[in-house]
This record gives structure tokens, sequence and C-alpha cells, in this order.
DNA sequence: CGCGTTTGACCGGCGC
DNA sequence: GCGCCGGTCAAACGCG
């Protein structure tokens, strides 16, 4: 792993409001060591991320409601979140609640990362409300998602698990081709994006779509002991 | 030989 | 209906 360093905005997207920071730590065990992420990933298993001051994090759920409604909190604004986000190391935090089917269409989990703004959090509210148009459209249910950036030399970060390449694409408007993964584990159906942000090739987007049934393959403790999964994994 | 990667073709969703 | 685009498939290829 290389030893280059990280920086992090968090963005996180949680079904229920009352799920947001003030629980967080129960199921989005945040950071001292960074043991994230909550999807797929095993908790101790992104050796990458050692040495990361702070990351991009978005994260999507299903949600059985139809109606489309999206609430945004500002780390600012309560003092649970700030809480939080001093012990990010400062990292901005944003929490969505939205109640839809598929908060998250293609490609706008790294479109919350575009470097075309110049902050995250207030660029974010008129972006998300300009976008729900989009994504009240699209109904095709798809897994919960996960997604982070960070600065890294190597574009695969090494999460515990085991990945099978099954395509590359150059999207639109991008110099850098798209990568995509599948965990090559029987019967598991998560699946992972790679991308390099065009405006800054330094900066690696990973996005992790759906929820591992298994334990990482490089940690042969966990796969003897699978009542352990629950506590690293959604 | 087995496994992973590459890459062009194909498919389906979406906007016009 | 058509074209664009992102995502996936699968045959060919490379490597250990």
């Amino acid at each position: 792993m290389s030893t280059t360093s990280h920086s992090i905005v968090h963005h996180s997207l949680f079904e229920e409001q009352d799920q947001m920071p003030t629980q967080m730590g129960s199921f989005f065990p945040f950071p001292t060591n960074l043991t994230f992420p909550p999807l797929g990933c095993h908790q101790s298993s992104l050796k990458g991320f050692s040495s990361i001051a702070s990351s991009s994090v978005a994260i999507s759920q299903e949600d059985s409601t139809s109606n489309l409604t999206e609430t945004l909190f500002s780390t600012t604004a309560q003092k649970s979140r700030e809480d939080l986000t001093s012990s990010l190391g400062g990292a901005q935090f944003l929490s969505l609640h939205r109640s839809s089917v598929n908060p998250w269409a293609p490609g706008e989990v790294t479109d919350c990362f575009s470097s075309k703004r110049s902050g995250f959090d207030d660029h974010h509210l008129g972006i998300s409300a300009m976008k729900m148009k989009k994504i009240k459209a699209r109904r095709k249910v798809r897994e919960p998602r996960f997604c982070f950036k960070t600065m890294s030399d190597v574009d695969v970060l090494d999460d515990g698990y085991k990945w099978r390449k099954y395509g590359q694409k150059v999207v639109k408007n991008t110099q850098n081709p798209r990568s995509y993964y599948r965990c090559t584990q029987d019967n598991c159906r998560v699946k992972k994006r790679v991308e390099r942000l065009a405006e800054d090739p330094r900066m690696v987007i990973t996005t992790y779509e759906g929820r591992h049934v298994h334990s990482p393959s490089n940690d042969p403790e966990d796969s003897q002991n699978p009542s352990q999964l629950g506590n690293f994994l959604w």
C-alpha cells in the first residue's frame, strides 16, 4: 500500500433522520483509526487508510417508501454533528434523508465529488436539489451504495475482499476511465467502481454497491466466526 | 491450465 | 422513435 496522504470530506446518506450522527457509532464506526466503510468492507481491512486525514464518503440505502423527500443537515447546525465533525478531524459532514426508491442514480454518487465546485457543503445543497428531478425519474431499485474519495497512487484499495474486474469505461466529460469490479466470492453480488477525478487525478473515487455476504478473503479468523460479521457488515 | 484483465459489442434507461 | 450514455457481457488475451 502506498504511503500517500488522503484527504476526506464525508457525505453520508441515511434512511432515517434519527439514525444520524448521534447513533452513528452503532453502525457507522468512525473513525479513530478509520474503521469504515459500513458497506461491504471489513472494519480492519482498508489498509490503505492508515494514514488518512480525511476522506469523502457517500452512503445510500434503499427506501421502501415511495415519496421523495430530502433533508439536508449541516455539520455546524447541530451539536452532535459538531462533535462528530471534530472527531473526524474537521472534515465536513453532510447527511441526507431521502424517502425514495433508488436515491442514487448511476453516476450521481461520483458526481458528489465533482470539483467543479469549490466546496462541498453549501454547493451540495443546490446540486442535490437540482438532481432531484433526475432522481425522481429513476425507479430501478439498486443496492445500497457507499462511496468515498481518497488521495492515493493506487486505484484499487486493499479492502480485504477479492475483486475481479469485469469492465472499464470512459465516461463522458472525464479523461480517466472508470473501472468496474465484482466480488469474486460465489453468491456475493457486491460491486465497486473505481475512477479518478478528472480535475485532480490524485484523487480516487471508490463506490461500493451491495453488501458482502461473507467475510474478507484474507481474514481466516472471521470466516471461522461468522457471528462477528454483524459488527462489520451492513 | 486456471484465473484475472482487456476491450469491443451489446443492452436498457433516459432525454429530446 | 431515436440517439446518447452508463453499465454489463463475454471472447480473446496475458500471466504465473
